[in-house]
DNA sequence: AGCCTTGTTGTTATCGATAACTCTTGTTGC
DNA sequence: GCAACAAGAGTTATCGATAACAACAAGGCT
């Protein structure tokens, strides 16, 4: 803050350099039209003055802020992290810029987020999830730019959809189970509805667990999200001390998963000899603790790279009658030792 | 997408309630003087025709973006992760929002990202780190706002700091080890020069190493940041071929410490009878692994919601002689079961 | 020669909101 | 009874850039 000096416009540029504005700003955008020595002397002069373009001001003018919201339930979050990094990365090449927010698992925040976010107007909204507020659906189905909704399959989609099925993610790791001759069953996590991934993800427990006819009814709640390690451990406890016979248990992610290894070390119960432990998400950590944990890749950085890609296909044939398209990704079983003996 | 008719503005809503479009802007701020009773039909009118505000217009005018730009190295690390909520929560009270950019632990990309940044005219910055290119250090300094440097104590900062000293974050853990009666110990991570926090524990480790006239030599590289649990075992088992002797490691990270920890488990070497591990950061998962891992907890969130405050306090008093301040906050050791016999 | 095309630059109006000012009307204080 | 002031609303100019159009030169084509 030590300049206290106005910082310098494009007007001061195009006087420095013994021009006109608009040959200024033709000068900053590649495509256009400038003499090469005439830009060359404008960049120069904007060097020496440190001017630094301003995106809001050109924003406003040409209708294009360069934007592109997102919302996600938690920035701590090595999954949701992950398809950031698709998104950032995918849409860097048309340079646009990610603006991104985040609603604590919670809809009335999201709608709150929702709307500051369109207050920057933004040329496209990404938000995880495919349940939201009346308000929020209505600001997102008026707010007149491209919607992706992401990390879920909505029965009602309000634009374009990016995501994969929660519900099948768990059939995967039930049937695996099953094949391992386990059929006592356990589900940890996903109970209130605020995390709406983890209640499909538990439906599609329940509801495969009864197609195969066994008992799905062991259904250990573990707190609001984000479920921790550490309730994940907790779970597991009050898990066990009700079906003490229990011999398999599908958690709703890795790290709930990782509680229950390490609450298993403590007990002293072999995995997977006496328990098996399956998660979801593909987070490192079950990849490197012993045993390994087997997880579901949800496929993260993919699902952000689709989105990226189908905005810039929205946004650039605009005019083009735009048929709201669903992208369905197929989780990927990561089958590991905590399920299957590695003798 | 499915309205494409053009976004109502502020003159669309004036006209819906009867009102001039200044009365409408200071309806929408809750400080200015506006008859209650037209303020309730000018806030109907905007409902009614789904009236959202355009913050870059409004920007434009007021000079205040609202934005406070925010960068860090990477997204998916739970430390940052903190920060960027505490900043988030801090700020959310006087309308501040975050635009948040990711470095991927380059300096290059660091100037770019703080160039695209600054053309969002942001009213203030927050960098992690005190070390940046030259061309990105006159960037900051003649930006004309707030600039505050995080996670660092920089020698010559360019105005605010909040930060701790990452040297005697590792220099604590040495001399707690000490006291517990090792003297072989050994450090892991922290080799190249892009990541300077962990180069700076690593300097703090061999500086403290060496006035306690012990061998300050056992250093062991893990690659380019970010360090994965994965790297973290792979350099444990490095570091156990080169120094089998070695009686406890320091870790850049406790995700390199929990990837030593898993090594130890598959080499079936007793933590902590055989060997002692220490992290840095306080993750949740150096709680909750078995043993849990001594750590120093740099207070990730507290530093987001200090800066925040500063950032507060250098806005609302910008008249005012700004003296730029260092806020200097002390990590704390955890000690726990990885460093010390649980009998 | 006259016309069209391409390259290069300037002029003017405008994006959507707000600052700063003006203008009323009603109220308070002495 | 009148200055002084607060509340409430309108008018005008402006923030910093760009779209759209205009202007003009140079060169190619018919």
């Amino acid at each position: 803050m030590k300049s206290s000096r106005k910082t310098p416009t494009m007007a001061d540029v195009a006087r420095e350099a013994g021009v006109s504005p608009m040959t200024v700003s033709r000068a900053f955008k590649s495509d256009a039209y400038v003499n090469d020595e005439t830009r060359k002397a404008i960049l120069a002069a904007a060097e020496r003055l440190g001017y630094v373009m301003d995106s809001m001001a050109s924003g406003l003018s040409s209708r294009k802020t360069g934007f592109v919201a997102v919302t996600i339930p938690s920035v701590n979050n090595a999954n949701f992290a992950d398809t950031i990094r698709g998104l950032t990365e995918g849409l860097q090449e048309k340079g646009l810029q990610v603006l991104l927010g985040y609603t604590s698992y919670n809809l009335e925040e999201e709608e709150r987020l929702v709307r500051q976010l369109l207050t920057r107007r933004p040329e496209a909204i990404v938000v995880t999830g495919g349940k939201h507020t009346e308000k929020c659906r209505a600001m997102l189905e008026n707010a007149g730019i491209p919607v992706i909704e992401t990390w879920d399959i909505p029965s009602d989609p309000i634009d374009s959809v990016v995501g994969f099925s929660n519900a099948e993610a768990s059939a995967m790791i039930v049937r695996h189970l099953v094949s391992t001759g386990r059929t006592k069953i356990a589900f940890l996590g996903g109970d209130t509805s605020r995390d709406t991934r983890g209640f499909d993800r538990r439906r599609g427990f329940t509801r495969t667990m009864e197609q195969l006819g066994f008992d799905a009814t062991r259904l250990t709640e573990a707190g609001p999200p984000p479920i921790s390690m550490r309730e994940g451990a907790d779970a597991f406890s009050r898990l066990m001390q009700k079906w003490p016979d229990t011999e398999a248990v599908v958690c709703v992610s890795d790290l709930a998963g990782f509680g229950a290894l390490t609450e298993c070390q403590r007990l002293g119960i072999d995995v997977p000899g006496k328990m098996a432990i399956a998660g979801f998400g593909a987070y490192e950590i079950s990849d490197i603790c012993v045993p390994p944990i087997t997880s579901v890749d949800p496929h993260c950085y993919q699902i952000g790279m689709l989105s990226a890609q189908r905005i810039i296909d929205l946004l650039s044939d605009a005019d083009e009658e735009t048929t709201t398209s669903q992208t369905v990704l197929e989780p990927e079983l990561l089958i590991r030792a905590s399920t299957v003996s590695t003798s």
